[in-house]
DNA sequence: AGATACTAGATGACCGGTCAATTATAAAAT
DNA sequence: ATTTTATAATTGACCGGTCATCTAGTATCT
């Protein structure tokens, strides 16, 4: 198993391709190994042969997850050619539309589906979202202490709490949203992104 | 099952004060009929005496839910001896208190918990945790509107979106909450609780 | 005796994970 | 260049165990 041929790379990452949607729609305890492989078109018996365990899997569609869902609005975040706090309104208002229009309201966060299903009894899972939710929140933060220090939006708050507070709030809005089968929650957060946090 | 006894009504209660704690705790799917047996010590088969099907339990253990938990909050919210934004303080206080005291950051919300896992294949449990949950937010809103009639708190956000809004920035804490196994989040809402909603 | 309340044990489906066997590839020998 | 040998990659069949649910019965009443 040392060293991985193309082929082997290939498939083991179209395995996480579609085991992600999986993960994500349904679940880790409603998603079975064989769900996985039969969504991949992939023999039973070479799940073992890519990835360790259901968990192991699990971690690296985690981590392929954040790459393929932040990069592009990471870009938005990050475009120096535009003003902080329009990067911010602009970074917002991507994710939302992404849940919005590339969802249909049903998916949520693959990340805090996980986190909320498996966080207090897997330790792994837990590390692994937690790590790589810090790294985005670290981020955001960086572009709201940038539009406070040139006055563009409030800054009674502290940066990284008021951060956290709204990266909390998204999540909760993507619960409520896949209870209610609505974007009210989703578009009502946004409203707040403009009237609380870009104030 | 057509006359329930008295003995019948309490076993079947027994049954789901401690199944609860364990769909609570590791969720649906994860959470075996057998276990809640067991955790009662009740009989094994004598579970669909009781309950029609494990999803029927689950939707009783989120009503009982609501009742034991929401009960005492309500009380503290609907108190008119205090002045409305002085019982929203409490009334967020209170719940903030028990998710760090009682729960040790561990468990979140049961509906929260359940809506996230199931919501999206489980019509019959989101629909059980959605009509409580707009229960709660209508009690919310109408004291928040009390408040801003008062001219206790700011009155230019409409009552139903920011008690929406901020009510799922609650649910996301809970699921940060554990996934960092802190009550930072917690602590955080309601400092943005002090901050922002009732400012 | 007859009805009702209750339960032990069984059922088939499915779970994550393993494994002996097969096939593809490469190295060595001719 | 072809055959032989050795190794790596891949696989369907299968493991013990657990799942939600049901059946067939026993106990407890009236």
């Amino acid at each position: 198993m040392m060293h991985k041929t193309l082929k082997h790379e290939i498939k083991a990452d179209y395995l996480l391709e579609r085991g992600m949607e999986l993960l994500w729609s349904k679940g880790y305890n409603a998603t079975s190994v064989n769900d996985i492989v039969v969504a991949a078109n992939v023999p039973k018996g070479s799940f073992y042969f890519y990835f360790d365990s259901k968990e192991d899997f699990a971690i690296k569609a985690i981590d392929k997850y954040f790459q393929a869902q932040f990069a592009p609005a990471q870009e938005i975040l990050l475009d120096k050619t535009v003003s902080p706090k329009e990067r911010l309104l602009n970074f917002h208002e991507f994710r939302c539309n992404v849940l919005k229009n590339e969802m249909e309201c049903k998916m949520g966060c693959l990340a805090c589906n996980l986190g909320n299903e498996m966080a207090e009894h897997n330790e792994n899972i837990r590390k692994a979202i937690l790590q790589r939710e810090t790294l985005v929140q670290a981020q955001i933060t960086a572009v709201v202490k940038e539009a406070q220090e040139l006055g563009e939006i409030d800054s009674t708050l502290n940066a990284a709490d008021i951060v956290a507070f709204f990266e909390d709030a998204g999540k909760g809005a993507m619960t409520t949203m896949k209870e209610m089968k609505s974007a009210y929650p989703i578009d009502n957060f946004m409203n707040m992104v403009r009237a609380i946090l870009l104030k």
